[in-house]
DNA sequence: CAAGGTACTTTGCAATACAAAGTACTATTA
DNA sequence: TAATAGTACTTTGTATTGCAAAGTACCTTG
């Protein structure tokens, strides 16, 4: 079975939203703590399509890495949430990545011509 | 085996360049037909690290999806030299990963604040 | 207690970047 | 001409990870 290339622009779209996940939770985090479907609404206002089943593996594995912690809340309209906060690492990596976009899309500019 | 997260500064910003490597490419030949390695000191040059067994995959990806095409070449110094070119709809695709890219950086502005 | 809504988790698959090894052509040098 | 080095393209195997879909669990309402 031949593999067929999937190269269309939808999915470079996603391609290139992948690549700055990280950095949009985070800095949608900078603004306070949050809990899953704050972030899901936010990155979704800001066209940053995203689902679950990317979003709930990717702050797990951050907060693995040290750069978020949470806390349990009580809801009063259903099961308790998980209310994210970056730690003081994630504020440092945060800032990193800050300056990594801004060199980022710098690079993608100079290629323009 | 516990899986262990991957998650740290080097990953992420492998993870940005995978996002923007076809609009990096299809920018670089948007100045003119190129071969890989006119590509690779292009792209690195940029700051935009890529690797032959990453470039030539995708190369042949857009080519298998209609973006490029290329013409042998033979070479004084080595092998023959596939010339890449953009294709009447890899220009297309070209102008409108470029309206992408613009929005998709606005997007990531705005969750500035 | 049944149904529906919300929140978090898990599983399986597909896409793909990369390292590394492989194939092949040309020029140089002994 | 045989060996070596340089260049160019290809292939293979592995690891990561986004996503769809299904699963688990909690709470409220009728």
């Amino acid at each position: 079975m031949k593999y067929v290339c999937p190269m269309n622009m939808e999915n470079v779209r996603a391609q290139m939203r992948k690549g700055v996940l990280e950095l949009c939770i985070l800095r949608v985090l900078g603004r306070g703590e949050a809990y899953a479907s704050d972030l899901l609404s936010d990155l979704r206002n800001a066209d940053m399509l995203v689902v679950e089943g990317t979003l709930y593996p990717l702050l797990t594995r951050m907060k693995n890495a040290g750069w978020l912690d949470y806390r349990w809340e009580e809801s009063k309209s259903g099961p308790p949430r998980k209310y994210y906060r970056l730690t003081e690492q994630g504020l440092v990596i945060l800032s990193d990545l800050n300056r990594e976009w801004l060199a980022f899309t710098d690079a993608v500019a100079s290629l323009s011509h």
